[in-house]
DNA sequence: TTACAAAGGCGAAACGTTTCGCTCTGTTTA
DNA sequence: TAAACAGAGCGAAACGTTTCGCCTTTGTAA
């Protein structure tokens, strides 16, 4: 049915090798080329990728595996993701592990079997079994977001714990004392987060008792629940540090519901920005991660290893680390002396 | 480098053909197949797909371009139809349009290049010009949620005019004269939403003021201006329907910051479930899509639309509609006689 | 014991490219 | 003027499967 490359070697009188070289930029006398060119519109020729890849071993798709596709945060990665990889003729094929460690196990192995050149992970699971497979495959992988401790892995992250340390400095700059922490110890970056906050509180001698710590899920739910049950309290925090978006969502949601008014009655300083940066009022303080940056350069990245390890070079492993702004809201106040 | 069905032959004494037929399903005797199994797992042998892809001219790969990968409703509905592929054997490649018809053609164009056995689709464009070149190579489309006049296309999709019939007539039957709907026009479902709401306020003499109808983007922001545009008015509407989830975000954000409080001073009726349904407070009612069952619907007619063509047959075109349920919530209030 | 059918196995061709090593032609260099 | 060389083209092999038509074996019924 579709025309081959056979046709135009009939159509043209030229040889497969030449009309091949032609099609992958080779040298081609112009006045062939020219027939090649006519041939290829004539007969509405379109190359046939699936041949390409078996020969070339090297199927031009890349696949994404993420811990959850319905997540905001994955979703605003996908798309800085696809759009690069696009630009350089790859495919993104996507998996969704849907916070499940056996799923992500099995989105591996499939995507392997696929035969992928190479992979891009946000992980669910903290440990690097699940992709045994493909070091043994030779197919490079890139994680994102998420760190994992393994010398075969690439990592292009956002340095979540000096950002966090940021907020809180800010906070304690502007006099507050009571600070609490609405955030996550279950996912690697919420780690890091909470780390990043009791450090400086720590090196500021701020104590921070326990009921102003909330640690949960990074979901709308704990943030909602979270800020309800600060605000209840007896002695309630000044400012809260809010972990991630959901949080942040669920959170300034529950301040709106209460007779709290921010920053008058309570301070806000919170991570991710994604969409309600330029919506909230009034407007939120915000540590904002480099989202297309990150996609990018775990993109390119991917593609260099790809590239490295066809050549038979060693792929680079290097873990980086973007910087995270922060960007000033209207959401913290001064607090004064007798509070 | 990675073990071929040669490996096996060499290490079984059978034939290619007899392990091409036992890796697809065929009759081999016990003995033999045992031999095989053992090959297999000794070599850590793998199917090669692209090879198997040549031969068989099937990917097992399907297209998928969504409007707006960021967006909270295709992330959805993306994992739903990742979830259903896949127990199919068949991989999703993903393609974002961003909202641009422009990108959304170059999409189709790179995703038929890359040879997938079809395309899954939820369309920016109104029109199916965009999806010429996959009529031409008889590659099946089934789209999504918005569907295009053509005979030559499928489409899942939702009830949208009657479920917002449905809505109004609950404000209406709870005594509400004064009805204002936030929503777009922009995007086809959302003048579906529109056309039945204006339906049953026509039908039951339901006066609307211009300044009640608040059309725009189907945003948080949308939501969030036009609530407040509504709250400020001299005569502001006892109830607003809000035309989808970033709306919904948008204008229950409105309202909890300003002195009005729902059902007590507003009712509020809104479309699409997603996140927020059991974590507004008071309760929303909500009209919510079937989200799973639509994604697994479009998966479903798609695989047996590319059998059919495959066995000379014709596809199927229908045009299905789901039906969208109401949940009730605590969001709406009875007007008394005076309002 | 023969005949026959069914089951299982086999060799070879096909799928549509890329690539290796060779040849030919014409131009530059010493 | 001969030697060296670059540019362009070519034929054939290779990539790793599936599948077609044919052959062999085995078991069963007559």
């Amino acid at each position: 049915m579709a025309a081959t490359i056979r046709d135009i070697k009939e159509r043209t009188g030229l040889s497969l090798a030449t009309i091949s070289k032609y099609l992958n930029g080779g040298n081609v006398l112009p006045e062939n080329r020219e027939k090649i060119k006519e041939a290829i519109v004539e007969l509405n020729y379109q190359v046939n990728e699936m041949a390409r890849s078996l020969v070339t071993s090297q199927s031009k798709t890349i696949g994404v595996v993420v811990f959850d596709i319905a997540n905001v945060f994955a979703g605003i990665l996908l798309r800085h993701i696809g759009e690069k990889l696009r630009a350089s003729g790859y495919a993104a094929m996507f998996c969704d592990s849907m916070n499940d460690p056996g799923l992500e196990k099995e989105n591996i192995r499939f995507l392997l079997n696929k035969k992928v050149d190479g992979l891009l992970v946000i992980p669910v699971e903290e440990t690097s079994d699940f992709l045994e497979p493909a070091f043994n495959e030779n197919v490079p992988v890139v994680l994102m977001d998420r760190s994992i401790k393994d010398p075969r892995l690439a990592c292009i992250k956002v340095d979540n714990h000096a950002a966090s340390e940021e907020a809180i400095r800010i906070l304690s700059d502007y006099g507050h004392r009571k600070i609490a922490i609405i955030g996550s110890t279950l996912i690697p970056t919420g780690r890091e987060r909470f780390e990043g906050c009791i450090k400086v509180l720590r090196e500021r001698r701020i104590e921070i008792p326990e009921e102003y710590v909330k640690l949960g899920q990074h979901s709308i739910e704990h943030g909602y629940r979270s800020m309800q049950e600060l605000l209840a309290l007896p002695e309630p925090p000044t400012a809260v540090f809010m972990g991630n978006f959901e949080i942040i969502l669920g959170a300034v949601m529950a301040v709106n519901e209460s007779s709290f008014e921010y920053p008058r009655d309570i301070s806000l300083i919170g991570f991710d920005d994604l969409l309600i940066s330029n919506l909230s009022n009034p407007r939120l303080w915000l540590a904002v991660q480099p989202m297309q940056e990150m996609a990018w350069k775990a993109a390119d990245l991917l593609i260099s290893n790809i590239r490295l390890i066809r050549e038979g070079q060693d792929p680079v492993r290097s873990e980086i680390k973007l910087p995270v702004k922060i960007i000033p809201g209207s959401s913290i106040a001064h607090v004064s002396e007798n509070k």
